[in-house]
DNA sequence: GACCTTGTTTGCTATTTTGCCAAATAGCCA
DNA sequence: TGGCTATTTGGCAAAATAGCAAACAAGGTC
């Protein structure tokens, strides 16, 4: 009658992950540590919330798998735990990009 | 001192089109109409939610350009909009391939 | 037209997510 | 130890989401 339990799991688990990303900041952090480990601090610093806001969203991140974070003195350090998210932005890329050349479709 | 305006306008792009996928009914929606054009009836069948929810999630897929629908005689099909959206599923199992991998590990 | 069937929209409540502030914690250094 | 810096956590109010049920709309059929 309904999605079966073993399915809905299966989309449950991805459904995670993709919350973890569905945040216009995350998106941003997640895309700033493709470049390298970054401490809380500099992520604070460019993105200009709350240190404590950011703090929070990199534990969305770390709880859904898709970063890990390490102590270095004071300074805590997170990084990307899989590259193969970087893959995401590209499929994001092209959706956007269609939908852009099919709203200049419409418009004409 | 913040994320510039024009910095922030594309994550917020990227961020709706996650957004529209950060729930675990969409997910399923979006993979089964991987399989071909599917009428909200079906999909209300297959998910097992009020068909004004199933409705609501639609829209929200649609609002995304994530898929697209076509009237006949009184249903509704909604189709996908671009294939690459699939891909967005292989990146997922990846990461969560990864992670699962990564908790075994620790668990021993 | 009356009456189904299929979908969408609206109203409403419950839940979740955000984000700031303040308090708590942890590592350093004097 | 005291004080300073970096980060996390708890509390809380505002905003966004989710989902049901009822009202509404649009196509068919008789």
């Amino acid at each position: 009658m309904a999605m079966k339990k073993k399915v809905k799991a299966r989309y449950d688990v991805r459904a995670k992950v993709v919350k973890a990303m569905a945040h216009t900041t995350r998106l941003f952090i997640v895309d700033e540590l493709a470049k390298g480990p970054r401490c809380v601090c500099e992520l604070t610093e460019m993105v200009g919330d709350d240190i404590s806001t950011v703090s929070r969203h990199l534990s969305v991140l770390k709880n859904a798998g898709l970063v890990f974070d390490e102590k270095q003195g004071t300074s805590v350090f997170y990084s990307l735990h899989c590259r193969c998210i970087l893959d995401f932005f590209s499929c994001l890329e092209s959706v956007i990009k269609i939908n852009a050349k099919e709203q200049a479709e419409l418009a004409k």
